[in-house]
DNA sequence: CCATGATCATGG
DNA sequence: CCATGATCATGG
């Protein structure tokens, strides 16, 4: 059996250190976290979105932060809460890292920020539900996560196509609705926050800032194979 | 009903 | 503003 849960007074020294401390959330709701931690639990996210991804973080030990790397990075590993039902649908779309919209010539997907964010994820689901209580929301079965080749080829495919698109000045005809796995969406306190990027005319323009989201479709699929692979 | 576009808190 | 952590709210 597991031992009951401890905040995290250092990172964790391997992978197997981390998954340990994972699985020792599994069935634990949010409140019992909290207040075990010593924080409050709101009664609603809507002004608290990250509060859950910060409770998990206080737990496994990632260096809280705005540090623009991996959670883990002496171990390689992002981790990334999901929101989800009870028979494991993602509720939302997973934020991958914002996206700078100049300087973009030449960068290919190899270097890029979304593939060294996803090269290896630690995915700890959440009871996302809006009508269950952030206390009571459970947390479920952690799973550890590397893109095979036909998935890198998917998030391969939609980042070169977006970027294209970035560094040919089109970034302000781009929506959610391109690429098939990732998605390019607004990124930022509000709509009226500008950054700098190409305009059609190769002239810089201000735009809103942009961040790159996985989609529904994809995550989904990755959370059906690791039920799959424990049962 | 649900995905898109908009938004919230915090630290630097 | 930017980067971290994300979820909200409403139009289609």
């Amino acid at each position: 059996m597991n031992d009951l849960p401890q905040v995290a007074t250092a990172a964790p020294s391997d992978i197997a250190q981390l998954m340990a401390r994972a699985h020792a959330l599994a069935g634990m709701p949010l409140g019992w976290l909290a207040s075990h931690a010593g924080w409050i639990t709101p009664a609603n996210l809507s002004r608290h979105k990250g509060w859950s991804g910060q409770l998990i973080e206080l737990y496994l030990g990632a260096s809280a932060g705005s540090k623009p790397q991996q959670d883990f990075p002496e171990l390689g590993v992002e981790l990334k809460t999901i929101p989800v039902t009870p028979e494991g649908k993602p509720l939302e779309t997973t934020f991958v890292c914002v996206t700078p919209l100049t300087g973009l010539n030449g960068v290919r997907w190899e270097d890029s920020n979304v593939r060294n964010k996803l090269r290896q994820v630690l995915w700890i689901p959440i009871d996302g539900r809006r009508e269950v209580a952030p206390a009571d929301r459970m947390i479920g079965t952690p799973f550890l996560w590397r893109p095979n080749a036909i998935e890198d080829q998917l998030l391969r495919q939609d980042w070169e196509e977006i970027t294209e698109m970035i560094i040919l000045g089109q970034v302000q005809a781009i929506t959610a609705r391109h690429g098939q796995v990732l998605q390019l969406r607004p990124k930022a306190a509000n709509s009226k926050v500008l950054t700098e990027a190409i305009g059609p005319d190769g002239a810089r323009i201000q735009t809103l800032p942009r961040g790159y989201y996985l989609k529904t479709n994809f995550t989904a699929a990755l959370l059906q194979q690791a039920l799959q692979r424990s049962s």
